[in-house]
DNA sequence: GTCTATAGACCGATAGAC
DNA sequence: GTCTATCGGTCTATAGAC
């Protein structure tokens, strides 16, 4: 957290931290879909596998930062809001299976309430459906600011949208052929139609939750 | 394979397998969201870990038995054809997330082409997917036998379809407050209206692939 | 054929020296 | 802040008792 380019206590720590995250990336970008222990990120690294876990207290929540600095480098490349959800993500990620795959068992793995990683996952797709539920809504024009059970829609279309991003992720690792990013923008366009339309498939309204 | 009643040299061999995935299906019910060791499964089916493998060769292989055991209980239950997509299994699962959660460390796991479970999974997502858009242009009625693009929209929703499933299945794990059943059953609703739907969201056909 | 006992390899975690 | 050493746990492999 105090990270300031300032030298002090904390300064060395937060290079070498950086450091090690970047051998971390660097092993499961090539690590293809096999497994990556400790020891391997800590030689990439330069370190002994207790050097390592020094920086990071244990295993998951090293694991739990790598997800954490993937998230900001994609912040930055297509800016906060949208980073996370953008069909480009999907483009991306198809070029690292090993970081997919890391995502899809840390996710699992968090379900776990006291899994280092359990607040940054529920954390995450929480705000994750918010903004994709104000995105969907934002892009429909012509419409009154928040007209009721519309807005429940639209967090069943984000709560829907996102898990069929993760899911087709799943399905891509184990063929690569499918087109996520393809799938995912018609599935975009299909959903806002869906939005529009006055009378909606099912008969009542989708269920009002998180 | 060779399961008949006939006594012969792997009658004991049948029934013992058996009584090992039903405690590993035991097991992982229980666990709710914890790990499940082959120690653990061997305790409670009266047997070492070594003879637990014994009769499975690997862990992997274990739980990869283990999933094919839980399809065939949920083929018998609401039939062979419609048994694994339909939203009643999701309320099922609701009761198991270790079972859940089993199911997603397996198929990040299976990416790897040589994992025991890999040729599971992939099997199993192909026939699903056929399966499952089969049903959605039966269900439509009065049109013509196979409209050339068509299939590919079916196949399409299909892909869609399962992969919501899996998803919410994660951000269930997560925030169990979500009601899978309800927003996927909306979702095939969707899903369908969009089918008939004579002019479609996106500009071309979708992507045509596996 | 079935199972146990045992030993080995690997992994993550921790304590203590430097 | 980093390493060495070590420990407990899990999976695997094998030899042999029943």
């Amino acid at each position: 957290m105090t990270t300031r380019g300032r030298r002090g206590p904390y300064a060395k720590s937060a290079a070498k931290r950086q450091l090690i995250l970047d051998a971390a990336l660097a092993a499961y970008a090539d690590a293809g879909t096999r497994g990556v222990s400790v020891k391997d990120i800590a030689e990439r690294a330069g370190l002994t596998d207790a050097g390592v876990l020094h920086h990071f207290g244990s295993r998951e929540a090293l694991l739990t930062a790598v997800l954490e600095a993937r998230d900001a480098a994609a912040a930055e490349r297509y800016g906060e809001r949208e980073a996370l959800w953008r069909p480009e993500m999907l483009t991306d990620n198809a070029g690292t299976p090993g970081l997919v795959k890391l995502f899809v068992d840390l996710s699992a793995a968090a379900a776990e309430p006291e899994h280092p990683a359990h607040e940054y996952f529920t954390e995450r797709y929480r705000i994750l459906r918010q903004r994709l539920s104000e995105a969907l809504t934002a892009d429909r024009s012509g419409t009154e600011p928040a007209p009721a059970g519309q807005r429940a829609r639209a967090d069943w279309a984000a709560r829907v949208l996102l898990a069929a991003t993760d899911g087709l992720q799943l399905q891509w690792l184990l063929d690569p052929s499918i087109d996520m990013a393809a799938d995912i923008a018609r599935l975009r366009d299909t959903l806002l139609a869906a939005l529009d339309d006055p009378t909606p498939p099912g008969e009542g309204e989708p269920p009002a939750q998180a």
